[in-house]
DNA sequence: ATAAATCTGTTGCACAAGCAACGAAAGAAA
DNA sequence: TTTCTTTCGTTGCTTGTGCAACAGATTTAT
């Protein structure tokens, strides 16, 4: 994935910052750092520590949307498609430190010369394309009925990644099963049922399938 | 949803298009503009007619995605991503006339002085995310384990949109349980079902949700 | 090392929803 | 009008998967 500031070096970020009047902000441990509904307007750079996207189901549940890692950024699509409110809680799962940066600035040209300004621009489009054939993909998943289909897809898509007839997966078993939209024990059920029916092999979280 | 000529006057699309270089296209009928895998490097406007995109099941169940229409662009993220491969089949739905628009052109300044190129990325970027907020929400949707809570959210986004008590969905039940991911007959089921018990109401497309 | 906490696998049960097949209603065509 | 086509509702049957509850394994804390 493209990050906002691909390309660009730490000594022309401090530049970039100054030029675009960015606000930081110090945040400790599970402070919240925004709720929903909350207006905003900029994009976050998460200069040091990591924070995490959680969102509240009416019914109480709390749902890992999305972490977000040092020299990460987030909040893009929702302040460039001018909704500007937080749909989401977003807490520090660290001590973390922020850059709040007005996506006005961005977007327009800045009256000072500011060489990396364009490049900027373009890592904002590709960076919000990607998340979109991302979530893309994901829907395509999602909309598979038989689990089977879906755990399928899943782990195409991480040995494609990977390369590699052996290959990880970067989530545990619940999250595996928030991702692919079903029930954690119905998930474990049927890769057992896979792996017994010799169609996939795993252990941990390093899985292999075994087409013939 | 933003256009990417919102704002833009159709004398100063032409300007636009020349500054471009873009291509003029047409096709006939049903004759299919892009395939799967195809190479594409162009944002696609739809100067006239109508177009699908449709997504070829590995089962050879075909899926509308989309329909674009006259004044409307697509491909956007593709191109803008880098991916730069066609993941669907595009068809036009009637004759039609289209400009592929470079998109190396859009994300460069122009070296002419082309006043609306800012304006032009702007709108690229805007349309981007809001397409994004909306795969995220029916991402949400899909996610729910139950149908009735699936055609609840459904129902809810539309009422908001017209703002009213009897509002009317764009989607014919078919077309409603693809979006829903669910079978149109179980849909059709738990729709009476929903009547019955007094929740919802309906007649041919117009909805209502009798909350207490 | 021991205890506590978290993660993963296992199983029985219940039921929501898939699927197929059909008929009614509505709309289009002739 | 009549016929054809498409859409929508209806129903019986079947099954995949949600859910709950527990057990074993693994990791973290004390």
């Amino acid at each position: 994935m493209t990050k906002l500031f691909d390309g660009i070096e730490e000594k022309d970020k401090e530049t970039l910052f100054k030029c675009f009047n960015a606000v930081k902000k110090s945040f400790f441990k599970d402070e919240i750092i925004l709720e929903p509904e909350q207006k905003i307007d900029s994009v976050i750079y998460v200069s040091n520590g990591c924070i995490k996207i959680i969102k509240d189901d009416f019914d109480g549940n709390k749902i890992i949307i999305d972490t977000i890692k040092k020299g990460e950024t987030f909040a893009e699509a929702v302040v460039c498609s001018g909704i500007k409110k937080c749909p989401n809680f977003v807490y520090a799962q660290t001590d973390a430190t922020l850059y709040f940066i007005n996506i006005e600035k961005i977007l327009n040209p800045c009256t000072e010369a500011c060489l990396f300004h364009k490049k900027l621009l373009q890592n904002l489009v590709k960076s919000i394309s990607e998340k979109n054939l991302f979530l893309n993909q994901r829907i395509e998943l999602l909309t598979k009925k038989s689990l089977r289909e879906r755990i399928l897809i899943y782990l195409d898509k991480y040995k494609q990644k990977n390369n590699n007839k052996i290959f990880e997966i970067p989530h545990s078993r619940e999250e595996m099963a928030q991702y692919l939209g079903v029930n954690r024990s119905a998930l474990s059920r049927e890769l057992c049922i896979m792996k017994a029916q010799k169609l996939i092999d795993f252990h941990k979280n390093s899985f292999s399938i075994l087409t013939n």
